[in-house]
DNA sequence: CATGAATGAGTGTTCATTCAT
DNA sequence: AATGAATGAACACTCATTCAT
């Protein structure tokens, strides 16, 4: 009994494991050649098996790019959950985000991409429906950040709201597309700078 | 003969404004629903012809999205010669180019999204090498004005210049995804909150 | 009056000047090209018009080829016809309707590489059950001819009739692919040359 | 061990015989209807399979036709080089080849047929340069056993060589597209009525 | 007579997916 | 788990044909 616990245990761990392995070549794949533009071969053979073999692990295509986004996008709602339930001022529930957003970015590099890319043509399937609600949530938490934040006169009060979320959103996100983790530049070396960028400007200030 | 030239302008006015009109629908349904996966009947259906109809004005699909992409970026290069052509100081030059690329993101909208999501993926065919040669040039320009204004002592010293780079680059850009024209933000507002935003940041002033 | 009838007889022949003069053009550009491959846009352009206008003459390019055919073959049979009417020998009026097939072949060139081509394929339409026909009669008149040579003692006994009528077709009629009007060789000594190949083999005579 | 070696091969057997399969079809139906006018999926009608699934096993519809032909040039090139190799005298030589030429036509007809009705116009794309490459080494080799034949006595030398060589040509591979392996006359016997056409003729011998 | 824009059926080809082995 | 042959719908593109001008 024992024994078969285990064998179970094993066999079960060892599928999940292949079914990860399998999504990490297929998550880098979708997100250098773009989603719709790689075939279930290309996949398949940056895996070294043959393109039907994937079909034994996933139900479809669509089946594996749910399964990255969303896995991804989980995390990432885990983490900024923390990250609010912690009652912050908004300055530092400001600053904890975009340090929490580029730690997702360097854990889920080629998910945050093809979620850039794919997102608004994915979103029109219902089973894509969570694309889309998560970036409304997104929005909302985002705005009211920054509105708590003007109210405490933390933030400037002479900009767009809408506009300052959406410079953050692009600005932060989109540096997915080239950051590489282990590169010149660590995913907090990064995040500090941005943060310097987004809250001081690039401009020198008249008193240095 | 005057009526003989005015015809001859004539027909080849008309077809030179059908390729345009057909070239603007193309651009706005490659730009919404992705190059790739966009098909050519979609952009014929949107134009109120027929699939077939479209290859009696242009030679393929490929070569719709070239012509896109570099009108676009023929006329950016244009404004920005311009610019760099004013020797003005860093941080005008810096001010002027941030408005240029506004002002081409409300002209080329469609073309802009393209840019941004197809690029990499077209590059690799020799026909669209211009796309990284625009690259390599556009990053060179906004070092060179960087590095200009930062021994000027316009711009802060204390940043990582590529990340700076990559920090605006992404961030106007990028906008070309959301904007409207004829929204509620014209382009020259938007071009003056985010220069503000890049350059002072979002945080309220000390003295303020 | 007279004018008219002159206007009428001159459009008239213009027309069919016309007509000659594209179906000379397209005969070329079938045989060259092949009748499949070739596009209603090569002849037209060959002919220094646009595709659209060649429906002004030809109801299709299947009337084309008819026309181009059936002039060939009405004109092969004629002279046929005259050579069998002469009531010559066998071996006379064999050398006969070879020189005569060379004729048709020099005046006809590309109606002939056109026919050997596509006869098999256009065949199976009913509008082109005429070349079944001809093929039919064609050969009961060669076979007939060998027949009767053989009978007079004019050709040899020991093969196989269907195979010489065969070996004669086929040496004959491929030749319209490499012949050329104006070139080294006229038509006619081509034509007394092959028939003393075909009359007396290549081998040196042994009292030679 | 031996079970594995043997799955190997059988395997590997098994995909090569199956492309010769799909091949051997393919050859036939693009002799018979002409390669440019058959439809891949006509191809794969005739072999029982779908339109799609010929890709599995080909590239294109132009890879099939250049192993249809290549391999029907290799062995026909391999197989003259065999009789020029045992350096005969000119008129073995030319019974040797001819009877070498029947053979081919015998084991590759639709081959054949699709080289003659073909490689004029595929011989244009880079791809097919060998045809043309076949031709000329294939008229240099004609002409030189017919020089040497001339010059030994055994051939006539009132008759142009050029000539000679076409009719012969011409003669031979047309017969490829009447004969019939299995028909009343093998192609043994229909290469020696031929060698005897070619040498001696048909009229009747005066001493007969 | 000829143009040029459009049609729509059909072509070669791709690719997600299935399934017996 | 993986293979490999096959499917079939969809794709980019071609081309004979039409027709208002």
């Amino acid at each position: 009994m024992c024994a078969r616990r285990r064998d179970a245990e094993g066999t079960a761990t060892a599928r999940a494991e292949r079914r990860a392995e399998l999504l990490a070549v297929a998550a880098e794949v979708f997100a250098s050649r773009g989603y719709s533009s790689t075939t279930v071969r290309e996949v398949a053979e940056a895996a070294g098996i043959l393109g039907g073999s994937l079909y034994y692990h996933f139900d479809s295509k669509e089946a594996m790019v749910d399964e990255i986004l969303s896995t991804f996008l989980d995390d990432l709602w885990d983490s900024y959950e923390r990250v609010l339930g912690a009652e912050l001022g908004a300055r530092d529930t400001f600053a904890a985000l975009i340090a929490e957003s580029f730690r997702c970015i360097d854990l889920y590099r080629p998910a945050v991409v093809i979620y850039q890319h794919e997102s608004r043509h994915l979103g029109a399937h219902p089973r894509f429906a969570y694309l889309g609600d998560s970036q409304r949530r997104f929005e909302e938490m985002w705005i009211s950040v920054l509105d708590r934040g003007i109210r405490e006169g933390a933030f400037r009060a002479d900009l767009d709201k809408v506009l300052i979320y959406r410079f953050i959103r692009d600005t932060v996100w989109v540096s997915a597309s080239w950051y590489q983790s282990g590169g010149r530049l660590s995913a907090d070396e990064i995040a500090k700078q941005y943060l310097a960028m987004i809250l001081e400007g690039i401009q020198a200030s008249p008193g240095t």
